[in-house]
DNA sequence: GCCCCCTGTCAGAGAATACTGACAGTCTGG
DNA sequence: CCAGACTGTCAGTATTCTCTGACAGGGGGC
């Protein structure tokens, strides 16, 4: 996953992604060790359905990874982790994303 | 401007900006070179009020400046420029940066 | 049975953004 | 004077995103 150049819709996806004060707080509680959204939430102390929505996108941009684990005895809990990424934000790095990303109206006959 | 680390506001301002396909666009075009508003708006087909007010968010996060040139002859062009910048995203980077988020509603009692 | 912990989902309110057309103003050149 | 370049700003709408409380369910342990 660690390609050198993300497409203009990864790399959009994962700004989008970051842009935000509670996904960046997400992502630096997560960077001391894996937790659950429950105990997040009471640690950032923020509604649990907003941190799950707040998850979902990072787990959407691939910035973390959640694993429902079924303990033995039965009760399961969902594990969030991050996922290892590394991203270098320039105007060369851009500039070669951007002609892959794909606009909504967009077909063919763009310029036609 | 190439400090080491961003404040969490600074770091949060440019994802914000970035975090756009209209302004990721943006980028693109003037890494190509220099422009100014209504070239611009014509090459990406655009508003150009709107373009306007995604210049206006980029220069806000100082990922462009924009400079109001009056020729010679005493018509005036606003020209825009990429400024250098290189932005380097990991949990690390994070990590250090959340620390330094500015809360809409926080004064010091916080977690008193 | 009851209480506690967990996940997942929803509708609806509220707030923030994006986007548009239109207008005001300045300067040039015919 | 008029047409053609610009820049800058606005009000209003459309759309999208954020956030909340509430509910349904699973399981454990007493």
């Amino acid at each position: 996953m660690s390609r050198e150049t993300p497409t203009g819709d990864e790399l959009l996806a994962m700004l989008a992604a970051l842009a935000s004060p509670h996904r960046l707080r997400i992502v630096a509680a997560l960077a001391e060790g894996r937790s659950y959204v429950s105990e997040l939430a009471r640690r950032l102390r923020m509604n649990r359905p907003l941190l799950y929505m707040h998850l979902q996108k990072l787990e959407a941009a691939e910035l973390v990874v959640g694993t429902l684990e079924t303990a033995p005895d039965g009760s399961s809990v969902k594990w969030f982790d991050l996922a290892p990424f590394a991203l270098t934000l320039t105007a060369q790095t851009i500039a070669t994303a951007v002609p892959t990303l794909t606009v909504p109206g967009q077909k063919d006959e763009e310029k036609q």
